[in-house]
DNA sequence: CCATTAGATAGCCACATGGCTAACCTTGAT
DNA sequence: ATCAAGGTTAGCCATGTGGCTATCTAATGG
C-alpha cells in the first residue's frame, strides 16, 4: 500500500493513467503496456514503477515476462478521500441553504 | 478549468490536500489557511497557485485579504475518471465471473 | 551453442518542485 | 504621516521527475 501522496501522484500523469486504464481491462505484460507509449522502455519503467510504489499496480515475473495486474484497492482509497471531501462540501452547502432560509423567514430587513 | 495531469497533481501533496479540506468547510483567506503549515508565506503561496492553476480554487482579493474559496467542479472531474476506471474494473470481473460459470457448466475436462 | 526477446541497471541531462530569505507594495488603523 | 497587516515578487538552492542511451542479464527458439 502507499500514502495517498503517491497515490494521487501515480495518478498526474497521462502515460500512468493509461496504464491504469489499460490494466482495469485485464493484467497485461510489460512490453504490450509499453508499446502505446512513445518512449524507450527504460523510461516507461520508471512509469512502472512509480505505479507499483504507489500501490496503485503489482507485477510478478514468470520466466523473462512481468505480467503486470492493477490493485483495485488503491482506488478505493483515492476515491475515499475526495468522496469525504464532497461530503463536507456538501454538508456546507446544506448549511448555508438552511441560513439563508432562515434569512427569508426573517423578511427583508433593509428595505426602504 | 484544468486537466486532469495538473488536478492530480494538486492532490499529491499534503499542505494541498489540507488547504482542500479546509476549504470544503466555506471560503477563508490567505493566512487563515495558512497558519496551521509550517513553512513561510511565500511557499505557501506556491501551493495555493498551484491549487488555482489546476483549477481545485478560486480567490479574490478584497482590500489587502484575498479570500479563496473551493470549486467542486474539479472533484467531479477528478472522481470522475476514477469512477470510470472502476466501471471498467467491474466490468471485467463481472466478464471473469461469467466465463468461470462457463467453465463450471462445461464439467471438469482433465480428470480421471 | 547462438541469436533473439524481454526486461533491468546505470548514468546522464534538462526542467519542475518545494522549500527558503529579502525586499516590496497596498490597505487599514492610529 | 506613519506603522502594521496581508500579501506578492524575485531570486536562490537542493532534490525530484521524466526523458534519453548504452550496456547487461536471463529466458527461449532454432
Amino acid at each position: 500500500m502507499a500514502n495517498l501522496d503517491s497515490i494521487f501522484h501515480g495518478l498526474a500523469d497521462p502515460t500512468r493513467r493509461a496504464v491504469i486504464a489499460r490494466l482495469a481491462q485485464g493484467p497485461a505484460p510489460v512490453s504490450e503496456l509499453a508499446t502505446p507509449h512513445a518512449m524507450a522502455l527504460p523510461s516507461f519503467l520508471k512509469h512502472l514503477k512509480v505505479l507499483e510504489a504507489a500501490g496503485w499496480i503489482e507485477s510478478e515475473k514468470s520466466g523473462r515476462v512481468r505480467t503486470c495486474r492493477l490493485r483495485p484497492e488503491t482506488a478505493k482509497l483515492a476515491e475515499g478521500w475526495l468522496g469525504r471531501q464532497r461530503t463536507l462540501w456538501e454538508a456546507r452547502l446544506n448549511r448555508l441553504d438552511a441560513f439563508l432560509e432562515t434569512i427569508d423567514d426573517e423578511g427583508d430587513t433593509d428595505d426602504s
